[in-house]
DNA sequence: TGTACATCAGTGAACGCGCGTTCACTGATGTAC
DNA sequence: TGTACATCAGTGAACGCGCGTTCACTGATGTAC
């Protein structure tokens, strides 16, 4: 912490990505430079290569680092609706983090530590899911309660992150918006909707 | 539609258009540049600057076409299902508008002609679900119903289009799919959800 | 405890590239009379 | 029908800028003996 220069930085990479996801939270992904981020850690502009090769290399590690995060939240979660109440919780504290993990074309998809990051944080939406609909009669499990949960969670963080629900909110709290509406449309198990 | 070059392009700012959708659809809007359009149209680098004035009023101008054709699409929804169907076929069908028409930051937030267009596109959702919910008793309407139909489908598309789905679907038709995991949602008014 | 050497992190000059923007221009079209 | 002029769309040379990449280098750290 202290402000004396040495010739080793002493974080570089920690800095860099920290960095990165000042720019990425106010300007996007697509705004992000090698050359500013080094600027930015007071580092000469080829100094991040030697950490994270290129663009794709620092966003891969940002999106493994951001799944990291998200598997951690939703562990804790007690059922499926606060499942994705963390959900939201994590994209509105991690904005940078969530732009960047849903879009595989800024990333190198076969980095091993990113996939097995993001299979840890699908596993635990998986077993929600699973563990809600129980042996509910109707709950046909070709995914569809996954891929609906997964949806409503990730469309109210996207649409809430990129502005599109200032209006609707009117500067109500947006998890406790979500949890509600949550609640309506996901009963708990035993009073499964699939009639 | 004829080859021969005149002076004059004929319908340049069509083209731009075209090929800014082109370019969006494969690499995003990011990838955008006008002196790139200019050479896909076939026209000086300086061209493109005489129709939209820089990369935000193309994309502006992409925007407000976007909530044009999805307007449209939506007015002829049966119900609230359908529109979430439509609005999921929309993405499929126009991803580089939908991938522009929620990014703000990208557009000129105060252009007439978007916001117009805009508007049209909410009201056709917010009519949706307000008939929906009916005088159904537990229809608190603060924008609840509202935001958890766009949220899901929105999620469903977005997942959608940027490949988050192609394991759960594996090759199973999107539209499909989501009719069907939308109808376990929403059941049909009268049949409330809000117990 | 001391020296030699390997390894690693960061430096700084140089390069070529594509970009947006400016500007004086030219070719085509439409309108007034 | 013809001429003059205004307006508009597109041209092409020039500029300055920030970028990624390369490369020989130097300073710091760790390890062998």
């Amino acid at each position: 912490m202290t402000t004396e220069r040495t010739y080793h930085h002493g974080d570089l990479r920690r800095a860099v990505l920290t960095a990165a996801l000042d720019v990425i939270a106010a300007e996007g992904p697509s705004a992000l430079s090698l050359r500013d981020l080094a600027r930015r850690a007071g580092v000469s502009h080829a100094a991040p290569a030697h950490h994270f090769k290129d663009r794709a290399g620092l966003l891969t590690a940002i999106a493994a680092e951001g799944h990291a995060l998200l598997a951690a939240a939703l562990t804790e979660a007690s059922d499926l609706r606060d499942l994705g109440v963390r959900y939201v919780r994590f994209a509105l504290a991690h904005p940078a983090h969530f732009q960047v993990m849903f879009r595989p074309e800024l990333l190198r998809a076969d980095d091993p530590e990113l996939v097995a990051a993001r299979r840890r944080t699908r596993d635990l939406l998986r077993t929600a899911v699973a563990a809600r609909a129980g042996g509910g009669a109707g709950a046909d499990d070709s995914g569809t309660g996954f891929m609906a949960a997964w949806s409503l969670a990730h469309g109210f963080a996207t649409l809430l992150l990129t502005h599109n629900l200032d209006g609707p909110l009117d500067g109500r709290d947006p998890e406790k918006v979500f949890r509600s509406l949550a609640g309506e449309l996901f009963r708990p198990a035993g009073n499964s909707p699939a009639g």
